[in-house]
DNA sequence: TCTGGGGTCCTAGGACCC
DNA sequence: TCTGGGGTCCTAGGACCC
């Protein structure tokens, strides 16, 4: 499916270059406030001035010093390094405490913007992974000669002209230009040459190689693997019949093998929001407020990239952390936020007795095919019925439906609505925009 | 250590079809 | 009615990444 993944695609004298920002969402609030450089500072995801929760979403190489890691609790980290008392006035003398900043995803989106105008100077073929990383083909823009020129001169760039701190790595594949990038951080630069790459990884711990998490890794230390040399050592057998086809992956990129060329991201796969409650919830009626919310939130998010989708989803998490996720999909792709939310409140009535900590709804199953085939139809009806699903409507065989139970007579047989009003829904501009305030 | 929010891919089992 | 095999789609969960 990936034909970048498929074996001998790569090019034999690829040249990738990995950008990767520093403390990129500590470093956006230094732009905007110098006063910061120079301090602990922590910025909280799920997390507002004076609050104990939420989770570290980055935390500056002062604050690290104290021990506060990213994805760490805000409380945790409020007892290694506490609120400064005058949080709002930074600057004062305070070496034991720290600055903490609430996410600010729009901003951070803006100065992730200039970035990223940079770096498409640099290369046709950029793949942004997230709003901080990229990768870059080079190989016909740079080469190998005068490469170490040209990473420290784009370093200077990314601070001069957007004002943050960015750290490269180069390398013939992606997963050692990722680790090489981060060798040297912060704002360093490594270059890992061919025939230089699995001597480049032998001692790295195993956890540094792409795909290896922590359940991984614990188990590949059952097995007396823990460096990356020892991974590539090791039995492919054994690990992908261990590990399924990832066993045989993580061996591969541990060998300095990877065959995967950079591309540009293509559209995305799912759309969700998801949004935790401060203590578990049992309450019906605030759990069908927040899903009603988050419904509205997606199917704006959907609405505004132009997607349509076919499945619709929501995640349930149950204290102490149990994840539950269901999910109900339709004969074709819509458009149609109502039946966003009364599928997920559907969906949520499993969970009406449950404690609840956190919940979140997704749509999947996208299609960006363009509008013109309209998608409503015998949907509209159906999305605009309470949410309990009492109502029933009609369908042409003149069968009774119950809510949110799509269709199939709506459609036909090839999937695609059999209806076309050439209109599309209403969104009134959702109320859900509220809700996104929290981290904006 | 009681965890945020937004994604990706893989796997396993069941339904259903031929 | 039973048996066999292959394929696809869907759901749910898990691991991983940033």
């Amino acid at each position: 499916m990936d034909a970048a993944r498929l074996p001998g695609t790569a090019r034999p004298e690829q040249v990738v270059a990995h950008v990767d920002m520093d403390c990129f969402y500590a470093a956006c609030e230094r732009r905007r406030e110098p006063e910061l450089v120079g301090e602990p500072l922590v910025v909280g995801m799920g997390y507002e001035g004076g609050e104990t929760h939420g989770a570290v979403a980055t935390a500056s190489y002062e604050a690290r010093e104290h021990g506060v890691e990213s994805a760490m609790a805000i409380s945790e980290a409020l007892e290694r390094l506490p609120r400064r008392a005058d949080a709002e006035t930074p600057g004062s003398d305070h070496p034991e405490t720290g600055i903490y900043r609430p996410v600010d995803m729009d901003y951070y989106e803006s100065v992730a913007e200039e970035v990223r105008a940079l770096l498409h100077e640099q290369s046709e073929t950029v793949r942004e992974v997230s709003i901080d990383e990229a990768y870059l083909d080079i190989t016909d823009t740079v080469g190998w000669d005068g490469v170490e020129r040209w990473a420290s001169e784009l370093r200077d760039s990314i601070e001069s002209e957007v004002g943050v701190v960015a750290s490269v790595g180069v390398a013939p594949t992606m997963s050692a230009a990722k680790v090489a990038s981060d060798r040297e951080k912060p704002d360093g630069q490594v270059v890992v040459r061919p025939g230089e790459v699995r001597q480049f990884f032998a001692d790295l711990p195993v956890e540094d190689v792409h795909g290896v998490g922590p359940v991984t890794a614990r188990e590949l230390a059952e097995l007396g693997i823990e460096s990356a040399g020892d991974l590539a050592d090791a039995d492919p057998e054994t690990l992908e019949g261990r590990f399924g086809e990832r066993g045989r992956e993580i061996w591969r990129y541990a060998r300095g093998e990877d065959t995967r060329t950079v591309t540009p991201r293509g559209d995305p796969k799912s759309l969700s929001r998801e949004s935790a409650f401060t203590d578990a919830v049992e309450d019906g009626e605030e759990k069908r407020r927040k899903v009603t919310t988050l419904a509205r939130a997606v199917a704006d998010r959907a609405h505004r990239k132009e997607a349509r989708y076919q499945t619709i989803g929501i995640k349930v998490v149950e204290p102490p952390f149990d994840i539950n996720t269901r999910a109900r999909s339709l004969p074709g792709p819509v458009a149609d936020a109502d039946l966003v939310e009364s599928i997920a409140l559907d969906l949520l009535g499993e969970f009406e007795d449950s404690a609840v900590r956190k919940l979140g709804v997704r749509v999947s199953n996208l299609d960006f095919s363009a509008g013109e085939q309209a998608s409503l139809g015998g949907f509209e009806a159906a999305g605009t019925t309470e949410s309990d699903g009492s109502d029933a409507v009609t369908t042409e065989s003149g069968e009774p439906e119950q809510a949110g139970q799509t269709s199939l007579t709506a459609f036909d047989e090839d999937g695609t609505p059999s209806s076309d009003d050439g209109g599309r829904p209403e969104h009134s501009e959702t109320d859900g925009q509220a809700s996104l305030g929290d981290f904006g």
